[in-house]
RNA sequence: GCCAGCGUAGCUCAGUGGUAGAGCAGCUGAUUCGUAAUCAGCAGGUCGUCGGUUCAACCCCGACCGCUGGCUCCA
C-alpha cells in the first residue's frame, strides 16, 4: 500500500501567518504557530491541516478552536476518535460516516447488537484514554482503486460503497492510532486537542438517509473548545427541556393530548382555549385589515373533488376517507377546494381580482406515528390559511403584500426569521414557463424588499414553487411556520377563469399561504419562545387579585369584578393562605400581574401591582386597567 | 412507518419473583399572616392493555397501545 505522507517537505521560504511574515525553518506549522488553540489553517480559502506542506509564499490564516470552522473541525475529529473507541470496544461494528453537525457530531455504525446507555459510558471512557495518548492524526493520499481494495480487505463495505461513488482520482485517508477512515479532513493535529466532549444519545438512522436502506445505529455527541463552553451547551439543553411546550402545556393547563382520544390530537383546556381565541381574534383583525374575506368550508368533501384536485394521486396516503350513503368522502387535509368553489360560484371579472379568502381551517392528515410531537406535529391542526386568486400581473404585488404581512406579524411576537425559496422538484406538474414565471415572481418580490433568502433547489411543492419562512425562537431553534406557495395547477384542473378587459376568458393564478402556519404548532413555538410567560395581551389570565387576610376578601372580589367589567382577564385568590404562597403560585403560572390588596390598599382604594419580574408599584385600578389595555398590539 | 429506550397515585420519581411507597398537588381541620411553599391529619394506584411462564408477576417472556430521542416525511 503506497502512501504519501503529507507534511514531509518544508522548503525554506517565508510564509505569512495571520499577517505576520515568518521563515519556514521549522518543519511543522504547528511549531511555528505555537498556539494550542489553533486547530487548523486556511490557505487560499481552503481549510488545511496544521501538518500540511508549506511551499513558501502562502498567506495563511489560523483557525482557532472556538471559531465556527474550528468547532466543526474539533467535532469532526471527535467523531473519528469516537469511531476509534467504538471499533476498539466493538470490533464487529462497521463504520459508515461521521460528520460534524449543527451542535455536535454523529457517527453511524452498522452492528448486530445495539448500543446501550452503558455502552456510551464505556465509549466515553475509551475516548478519554485515546485523547490522553495524544496520537497524531495523519493524512494519507491514496488513489481511489487502492483505497477501494484497502477497505475491501479491512471488511468495510460502506467505505467501499462511498468510494465507488466518488469521481476523484485520489482520495485522502486519516489515521489516528489503529483507526483509519476515508475523509477529506482537515483534522486537529492530534487527539489531545480535544478538550471537552460528551456523547448524548443513540438513535436509528437509515444508510444514506433513505428509508429503503438498512437502518444503522447513530451515536450523537458534541464537542467544544473548552469545558466551560460544553457546560454552557449542556445547560442550554436543560433550559430547552424546561421550556418544552409539552411540559409547560401541562403545568399551565393549556392543552392535553389524550391517549384515549388518540395520538396526534389536541384537546384545548380553558386556558389554552383562551390563548387560541386571542390568537385567532388577532389573526382575524390582521386579515380583515389587509383585504381578506373570511370563509368556512366543510371538513369532508366528496372523493370526486379530491380526484380533480390531484390529491388522490399525490396525497392519498396522508388522507382519511369515510363513506356516507354509499359515497366516498375525503376528510380535508387542506382548505383550498372550498375556496376554489367559492371563486367558481359566479363569473369573475378581471376587476374583481385579487380575491383573498381566509379560513381558520381545521385539517386532518395521517402523519406517520413516529413523527408526532406535542403541538408541533399533530394529525389535526388549524391553519391560518388563505388562497389568493389574482391576475398574473398582480402576482408580485400580492406576494410582496404577504411578505409584509409576515414581517408585521412576526414583529408582534418578536421572532426573527429566515426566508427560503424552493424550486421545481423532480416529481412535479406544469409547464417550464409557468414554473419559471412563478419562481421569478417569488424571488423578485423578495429582492424588491431587499430581503436575503436561500434557495432550496428542488424542494418546491409538486404544483409550484414556494417561499418558506423559518422563525427562530428565543433559544435559537428554527421552526417552519409561514409558507407562500404559487399554484397554476389547481386553477387549470378546476377550469377557473375570469373575464379580461378583452372579453376573453383568462386563467387566474392561485397563491396558497399561511402566516402562523398551524395554530397548534405556532402555539407550541410561542410557549417555548416565551417559556410560558406570554405577553400581557396573550396571557389567558392577565391578573390575579390576592388579599393578605380575610379582612380584604370583599375588596379583592370587588376589584376582580371591576376588572372583568373592563375585559381584563382576572382571577381572584382569596384562599386562606399566606401572601407568599399565593405569589408563588401565580409566578409558577406565569401570570403577568398580581394585584395585592391589604388593609392599606383597601383604605386608600388602590392596588399594589406586582409584575412577573418582581417590580411593583401602587396604582389606582383605572390606571392599571389602562396599562393592560395599552399592551394590545396594533397591526 | 423504521431503530432504540421508556410506561408505578393528578405531577415528579423510589421499589422488590411473595398481592406497592415518598415529595408536591387534593381533601379536612387549625392558623388571619405583607411579597416564591404555615402546621397537622386524611384520602388516593386492578403498577399502560392483553396473553404466557410460575405455587405466586408490578417485577420474567410475548403481542398490542402509547410516550420519548432520532431517521424518513412535514404546517
Amino acid at each position: 500500500m503506497p502512501t504519501i505522507f503529507y507534511g514531509d517537505i518544508m522548503p525554506q521560504n517565508n510564509i505569512t501567518i495571520d499577517g505576520r511574515e515568518l521563515s519556514t525553518e521549522m518543519t511543522d506549522l504547528k511549531d511555528m504557530i505555537k498556539d494550542p488553540n489553533v486547530v487548523a489553517v486556511r490557505v487560499d480559502g481552503e481549510l488545511k491541516d496544521l501538518s500540511g506542506p508549506v511551499n513558501g509564499g502562502e498567506v495563511i490564516e489560523t483557525i482557532r478552536s472556538d471559531s465556527q470552522s474550528g468547532l466543526e473541525i474539533i467535532r469532526h475529529s471527535t467523531s473519528h476518535i469516537m469511531a476509534e473507541a467504538v471499533m476498539a470496544l466493538f470490533p464487529d461494528a462497521r463504520p459508515t460516516i461521521g460528520p460534524s453537525i449543527e451542535d455536535g457530531f454523529y457517527y453511524d455504525f452498522d452492528r448486530e447488537d445495539t448500543f446501550s446507555v452503558e455502552d456510551l459510558e464505556r465509549i466515553e471512557q475509551k475516548m478519554d484514554e485515546l485523547i490522553a495518548l495524544d496520537t497524531l492524526f495523519e493524512r494519507k493520499i491514496m488513489n481511489r482503486q487502492e483505497a477501494i481494495s484497502y477497505f475491501q480487505e479491512k471488511g468495510e463495505p460502506y467505505k467501499v460503497e462511498i468510494l465507488s461513488k466518488i469521481d476523484d482520482e485520489v482520495v485522502s485517508l486519516y489515521q489516528q492510532g489503529d483507526f483509519v477512515d476515508l475523509c477529506r479532513g482537515p483534522h486537529v493535529p492530534s487527539t489531545g486537542y480535544i478538550k471537552a466532549f460528551k456523547l448524548l444519545s443513540v438513535a436509528g438512522a437509515y444508510w444514506r438517509g433513505d428509508e429503503r436502506n438498512k437502518m444503522l445505529q447513530r451515536i450523537y455527541g458534541t464537542a467544544f473548545s473548552n469545558k466551560k463552553e460544553l457546560k454552557q451547551y449542556l445547560n442550554f439543553l436543560e433550559e430547552a427541556r424546561k421550556r418544552d411546550h409539552r411540559r409547560l402545556g401541562r403545568e399551565l393547563e393549556l392543552f392535553m393530548i389524550s391517549d384515549e382520544v388518540g395520538p396526534g390530537m389536541v384537546i384545548y383546556m380553558p386556558k389554552g382555549g383562551m390563548l387560541r381565541t386571542l390568537l385567532e381574534d388577532f389573526e382575524k383583525k390582521v386579515h380583515f385589515k389587509r383585504g381578506y374575506d373570511i370563509v368556512y368550508g366543510p371538513s369532508i368533501l366528496r372523493g370526486k373533488m379530491w380526484e380533480t384536485s390531484g390529491h388522490m394521486d399525490n396525497y392519498k396516503e396522508n388522507m382519511y376517507f369515510t363513506e356516507l350513503e354509499g359515497q366516498l368522502y375525503g376528510i380535508k387535509p387542506m382548505n383550498c377546494l372550498s375556496h376554489i368553489l367559492i371563486y367558481k360560484n359566479k363569473v369573475r371579472s378581471y376587476r374583481d381580482l385579487p380575491l383573498r379568502y381566509f379560513e381558520l381551517g381545521n385539517v386532518t392528515r395521517h402523519e406517520k406515528s413516529g413523527v408526532l410531537h406535542g403541538l408541533l406535529r399533530t394529525r389535526q391542526f388549524t391553519q391560518d390559511d388563505a388562497h389568493i386568486f389574482c391576475r398574473p400581473d398582480q402576482l408580485i404585488d400580492e406576494v410582496s403584500a404577504i411578505i409584509e404581512m409576515v414581517e408585521d406579524v412576526m414583529a408582534v411576537f418578536g421572532f426573527e426569521y429566515e426566508m427560503e425559496v424552493s424550486t421545481r422538484p423532480e416529481k412535479s406538474i406544469g409547464s417550464e414557463e409557468d414554473w419559471e414565471m412563478a419562481t421569478k415572481a417569488l424571488m423578485d418580490a423578495l429582492k424588491g424588499k431587499d430581503l436575503p433568502f436561500d434557495i432550496n433547489e428542488g424542494d418546491g411543492a409538486f404544483y409550484g414553487p414556494k417561499i418558506d419562512v423559518k422563525i427562530k425562537d428565543a433559544i435559537g431553534r428554527q421552526w417552519q411556520c409561514a409558507t407562500i406557495q404559487c399554484d397554476f395547477t389547481l386553477p387549470a384542473r378546476f377550469d377557473m377563469n375570469y373575464i379580461g378587459s378583452d372579453g376573453q376568458k383568462h386563467r387566474p393564478v392561485m397563491l396558497h399561504r399561511v402566516i402562523l402556519g398551524s395554530i397548534e404548532r405556532f402555539i407550541g413555538v410561542l410557549i417555548e419562545h416565551f417559556a410560558g410567560a406570554f405577553p400581557v395581551w396573550l396571557s389567558p389570565v392577565q391578573a390575579v387579585v390576592m388579599n393578605i387576610t380575610d379582612a380584604q376578601a370583599d375588596y379583592a372580589l370587588r376589584i376582580a369584578e371591576r376588572l372583568k367589567e373592563f375585559d381584563v382577564r382576572a382571577e381572584v385568590d382569596t384562599r386562606n393562605e399566606k401572601i407568599g404562597f399565593k405569589i408563588r403560585e401565580s409566578r409558577l403560572q406565569k401570570v403577568p400581574y398580581m394585584l395585592i390588596v391589604g388593609d392599606k390598599e383597601k383604605a386608600e382604594d388602590i392596588v399594589t401591582v406586582r409584575e412577573r419580574n418582581g417590580n411593583q408599584q401602587t396604582a389606582t385600578l383605572d390606571d392599571f386597567i389602562s396599562m393592560v389595555k395599552d399592551a394590545q398590539p396594533s397591526v
